[in-house]
DNA sequence: TAAGGTATACGAATGTTTTCGTAAATAGAA
DNA sequence: TTCTATTTACGAAAACATTCGTATACCTTA
């Protein structure tokens, strides 16, 4: 039901993607056990919000054992890339060079991360100027 | 009612106090016309959330004339501060490097502010090795 | 095979955000 | 003053997101 370029995911179902990128294809009841770490829901509310996912068309489940198995059908990195976009636009009026500024100013940042960053502006240039 | 240090303005929200925060205090004939630009809903809409938004806190009307001024009590930048250290949890798990790499890479960006971000890389580093 | 534990299915309640219809107030023009 | 424009006030509908209770199906194992 969702190819769509934009879909913007949900908080709950934001963070049900994450435990599922992070561990890879998972059942309900893992998912779950993970999320109950941080927050406190029920387990019928996570199945809930999966298999409203999964109509939905942003996982797959695999039904062949009497645990369905669920995995995302959209990756981390475009979905990051599409929410950033949208963030970008909508917080920071599409200024980039701002966002970046805020975010390397309020967070660690190491010497290896930084070198890497280096490079990419580097390369930015080059390909600019 | 909200001097809360990580209130979320809702999606609605954002976009009346973009408005706000670029063309400073307003009405709400204002607030409406320009964002009937790029969506549709009607001016009691736009009326009754900037209200809502008045009642949180977020707002503060002048009603000393007919048509009330109103202006945000929060500062664009710590909302953006706010918003961008969830946004950064939620959505990059933390990692700033690689939130900046990807908002480099798809963003077209100047050398003017490409020297910039360089500038605080400078800094940020004499400060962490 | 019967019981207990664990799973899914389903529907509905709850909560939040957004939308708008309608009425009342207000100001300015005729 | 009276008519008309425009505004605010209010309540409730609609849309969306989250939560959970309960029924039912399915293994496992005693």
């Amino acid at each position: 039901m969702n190819q769509n370029q934009s879909y913007k995911p949900t908080e709950a179902e934001l963070e049900i993607l994450q435990v599922l990128w992070q561990n890879g294809p998972s059942t309900v009841r893992f998912v779950h056990d993970v999320l109950s770490e941080t927050k406190d829901a029920g387990y019928t509310t996570t199945l809930k919000l999966m298999q409203i996912m999964a109509e939905k068309g942003i996982l797959e489940a695999d039904k062949s054992s009497k645990s369905h198995v669920f995995k995302p059908l959209m990756s981390e990195e475009s979905t990051q890339q599409r929410l950033l976009d949208r963030f970008l636009d909508t917080t920071f009026r599409g200024s980039a060079s701002k966002l970046v500024m805020q975010a390397l100013g309020s967070q660690h940042t190491s010497k290896e991360e930084i070198d890497e960053i280096r490079n990419l502006l580097d390369k930015l240039e080059g390909g600019n100027k």
